[in-house]
DNA sequence: TAGTGGTCTAGACCACTAT
DNA sequence: TAGTGGTCTAGACCACTAA
């Protein structure tokens, strides 16, 4: 069956197996339900509905892709669970968006020993575009000399200096990002990131390790020389499964701990 | 409604609101689904199906609980996205257990910086029953004096020594637990625990830090004192979210890293 | 009151596995 | 061929929200 463009089948009969053909995609063989994420992937991804903004109801989606509103649901169902849209009973379904104090924890996974998180004090050390390096590009899937965005900041909780971060972003994705912009901004970088740049980050992937602070990072701490930090190395994904944001964190982790869960 | 008590309206009435009565459990209000998701993961936890074992079918679990098979799927869904159950096309639901190759890295996070991870060797330390220290009895939710298995062991990989933790675990749980079982065993510790003990980890939490070795530690790792580790305090979960394990870990982190996804 | 997501049912067919 | 989970549909009612 093909999805927005002919008439299901009358008898229930189901439609795996099948292409998608609608809407341009290549045809893929998946299904139905799939196809239908997919499509909305590609609504969400294209701005059709902005972060924050309400979608359509399930039944005008399924009226629109000609399925059941029980495949619409379903499809909705695994992009609720991916966190790219959040539903709301009596409301609708809304556009994740990272302008919400919801959102602001989820990919900050240190928290305080004790006591509930609460924003940092930011200190923009270093705003600069760059050439990309080797290893930058190669993370970031760029080559190797591509303009690239460089950020280095410092977090203090309580005038406690407590992360210290350098950030690579495709210098295309970002184009009119200054250190005004980011110091102007009040929120979350990801939230200036989504509104201005149209970026939304919805996945990452961090590496960590323990390191021992160099002279310039022990300075910046305000700890000796050869302090154990934890250092996290993120790199952050977009629609698609697109690279677009290579961080390297150090953390001070006296009064702080980094917080993973295993399921 | 009243699952497994009574039948169901015959209207396609919903259910939600009414209390679960059936195998002695409280009364509680949730959706019908809910209902028979607590109602199997009693039926899990009390072993009437164990680990590794083939579950009745969907159908047959409609029928015991007097409800349609498209309420038992969605129950048995958020079972398998929870890791408790397996679902397997055309051969049916099957209990999770620890022995299975796939499951073995579901608790360890600690991968090698090239290539794929493998089974360390493994030295045990030391295995005793000790009295629980106030914070040991805290988080495992005991009482302080109560009896703990204390283990310590050293883990390699490739000759080098790269993890070295300390567990404990409630001695009224684990009262057969010995070194010589722990060495003869071949196979991950979970395993172990689940077949011999009847105790199955489904969740833990880990709080990580960077921490500098001290003398005994840096004995063990064969590095120089003071060297940054990765410091990993777990606390482990089984069914019910009751705390049947804590876990200090130690990494190495010159050739490995830990990896936490963010989503 | 109307519209939304959330739950529940019943029945059909598909894809996969084992016999 | 029979049985299992996987997909899809259609329709009903519930719970929540807002006008």
């Amino acid at each position: 069956m093909n999805p927005a463009s002919s008439s299901p089948a009358k008898d229930g009969t189901a439609a795996s197996g099948t292409p998608a053909a609608g809407a341009g995609s290549s045809p893929t063989f998946s299904p139905l339900y799939q196809q239908i994420k997919a499509l909305i992937t590609q609504s969400l991804q294209s701005g059709e509905w902005k972060p924050g903004e309400l979608m359509p109801s399930e039944v005008e989606l399924a009226a629109r892709f000609k399925v059941s509103q029980g495949t619409v649901r379903k499809a909705i169902d695994e992009l609720a669970a991916e966190n790219l849209v959040v539903r709301r009973q009596g409301k609708g379904t809304f556009v994740a968006t990272h302008h919400e104090e919801r959102a602001h924890y989820r990919f900050l996974r240190l928290m305080p020993d004790e006591g509930v998180p609460h924003h940092p004090d930011n200190r923009f050390i270093e705003v600069k575009r760059i050439r990309a390096a080797a290893e930058v590009a190669r993370l970031l899937d760029l080559k190797t000399g591509d303009a690239v965005v460089y950020i280095k900041r410092l977090q203090s909780f309580d005038g406690a200096p407590t992360i210290l971060e350098e950030l690579w972003l495709p210098g295309q994705l970002f184009k009119g990002l200054t250190a005004e912009r980011l110091v102007e901004y009040k929120g979350p970088m990801y939230g200036l990131f989504e509104s201005e740049f149209g970026t939304r980050m919805i996945r990452a992937t961090e590496k960590i390790r323990a390191v021992a602070a160099d002279a310039g990072a022990a300075e910046y701490m305000g700890v000796p020389e050869g302090t154990p930090l934890l250092c996290a190395e993120r790199v952050s994904f977009t629609y698609g499964d697109k690279a677009v944001e290579l961080r390297r964190g150090l953390y001070l982790t006296a009064h702080h701990h980094y917080l993973s869960e295993l399921s």
